[in-house]
DNA sequence: AATGGTGATGTGCGCGGAAACATAAGGTAG
DNA sequence: CTACCTTATGTTTCCGCGCACATCACCATT
């Protein structure tokens, strides 16, 4: 076995009869090399399998970046709290590597805050942009800005191709309706009510909602032998009539199971559920919330089904940064397993470091 | 906002009125330092907050690490296959680090195999091991002798509390054993049969697979309302009596539900259920092996709970190359989540890079 | 008093790459 | 022909750390 002592630009130097300048302005095509070196240079590169010493190259450069991270203000809601827990795990694990990491909270209910605050970002020039682009319009305005300006952006949660983000992630929604059907259809024997619930204050993610109904219906289509029919109701709970719709929902003989689409609807609905004191409902929901984690650990949500905002947004910056210092391109989507929480597995998905 | 530009051990040094080779020699503990100096010193440090820049001190020491991996053959079997999977993709992403990883595999059935192999790995005098120390008397000797050597070693898969490794990464199989019962019981509506299979060409690993089974009883014993009894097999697929006695379980039409304990067994069982033609008996088995990958797609088994075999290897380098190069100790055991994988989130498991 | 030993402290080099800087050759305009 | 610019190329410095080595003060031994 030969010890192939990894290549460093001094030995293509040496090889190809030039300076270690002349083999660093071939690498970055930096131009002012003359045709004969320039040949040299990419014969030798040819034979040998150059690979850059990544730690060396970030000791000498020294720069810093400034990452932006645009998203719902986490105080309020305690899926994007997750979000925001990735950010500061992120900012103190990229802190050493000179990466900077400015937040950018905007309403989750108004669709000026994200513009503005969008502007913000704008202005602060920031060298990469982690963003969750809830607002289908104005992201698309504001992210053909930033396309212009050649500053790369990460999407996650929310995916707007048309921008053409240097990397996207999350999940299949799609997908994640179906593994919603599956397990509700696991544990059912016979037929009757199914319930899908877009329990949302606002209608700005309606299309994604909509991803996982469309989901979770083709799988009973494609698959049960029962019969079950499915009914989508959009509900805000602020609505007056709420509670009353879903009392008569839950008085309905029946209802077998109900599918909530949203991780703040699940606790929702559990505790309607709970109070209504109606056992054999299935329940099925999203996000490892805490009081999601207390219904399932009392047995009202059956299983939930894991969107992982942390590490999202803990891998969108890696990304970002990656790409920055290393200039290391990501994948162009990410979709992250569509990972299911039961009251057994429970404890050792908190234990785990990842989550 | 201050920009906390990094602290560097010459700021230290400036600071508390030393040199930097003096801030050194107190960092690591090099003794050579006077009473009064250490005290200047680390008075300053504990009002800065100061986090050595690793990507420096890689470059500088430059020193080569050879991390010996011991575990069984992966050519003749898929799961060990999946963990020399992760060993592969470690050498690949620590090669640049001067991590060296050699590799030594030893009989999966034979114990005098696995000292032999141990005996090669402590005379290479490596820096550090990965190991599965899947039998536990020989292995207890082994480490012990590298205990005494102060050679470091990570254990995964299976663990030997007695030789107090750096760390351990595994799973807590009796709750790996409640999952599977909570899965099970979730799709059952009557009481009858279930059966715990422990389908291993060897009892080296018993130990473990009956805490698998212990919590697969336990869960029942606790939750289940309805009456099931448990029976639990154990079966050698090379023995005669293996196919009778199969078949004769498969017959009995009480039974409801089938545990595996192994990830090998499992589609062992999957093909003589598929062959016996017989419907709505629950599969619940281990790992995603390509084999149980087909029964699962196909429909025979239910749910695989993914012990992740590659991720632990890879992991277990990642904490030895850490401690090895930055010094930083990794936790004493990682427990892996228990993951659920079914036909419907099959794919996103598979595609995303983690797995 | 000269020598040597010891412990405390400071200095300098090297790691690999990036980039600023220095040098040398060649060409052009005045 | 000189002054100056351009382009190709080589040389040096810097990044932060670890470590080998140099230095120095102090004390003991002969």
């Amino acid at each position: 076995m030969s010890i192939p002592k990894n290549v460093r630009i001094k030995d293509i130097a040496r090889l190809a009869g030039v300076s270690v300048g002349t083999v660093d302005r071939v690498l970055h095509n930096r131009g002012r090399v003359s045709e004969d070196a320039l040949q040299k240079v990419t014969a030798v590169m040819e034979q040998i399998d150059y690979r850059p010493n990544l730690i060396a190259r970030t000791l000498g450069s020294n720069k810093s970046y400034r990452i932006a991270a645009l998203i719902p203000d986490p105080t309020v809601d305690p899926y994007w709290a997750q979000s925001n827990q990735g950010l500061i795990q992120a900012t103190a694990e990229w802190a050493q590597y000179g990466i900077d990491i400015n937040l950018y909270f905007f309403d989750l209910f108004d669709k000026e805050s994200f513009t503005k605050k969008g502007q913000e970002v704008f202005e602060a020039k920031p060298d990469g942009i982690l963003a969750a682009p809830i607002f289908f319009d104005e992201a698309l305005l504001l992210f053909k800005l930033f396309k212009k300006q050649g500053i790369p952006y990460v999407l996650f949660n929310t995916n707007i191709p048309e921008v053409n983000p240097l990397s996207f992630i999350g999940q299949n929604l799609f997908q994640s309706g179906r593994v919603g059907a599956e397990l509700m259809h696991f544990g059912l024997h016979q037929g009757g009510l199914l319930a899908v619930l877009h329990i949302d204050e606002d209608i700005h993610n309606s299309v994604h909602l909509l991803e996982k109904e469309k989901g979770f219906r083709e799988y009973f289509k494609e698959k049960s032998k029962l019969a079950f029919t499915i009914q989508d109701f959009n509900l805000s709970p602020n609505d007056t009539s709420f509670k009353k719709n879903f009392n008569l929902l839950l008085d309905d003989t029946q209802l077998k199971g109900i599918f909530v689409s949203t991780s703040n609807g699940t606790s929702v609905a559990a505790s309607y559920l709970e109070n209504h004191g109606k056992k054999n409902i299935r329940l099925i929901g999203y996000d490892m919330l805490n009081e999601n984690l207390n219904y399932l650990k009392s047995g009202v949500i059956d299983f939930l089904i894991n969107q992982n905002p942390k590490r999202q947004v803990s891998v969108g910056i890696s990304h970002l940064a990656n790409y920055l210092i290393f200039k290391k391109r990501p994948p162009e989507t990410e979709l992250f397993p569509l990972e299911i929480i039961t009251q057994q597995n429970l404890d050792s998905y908190l234990g785990s470091g990842i989550h």
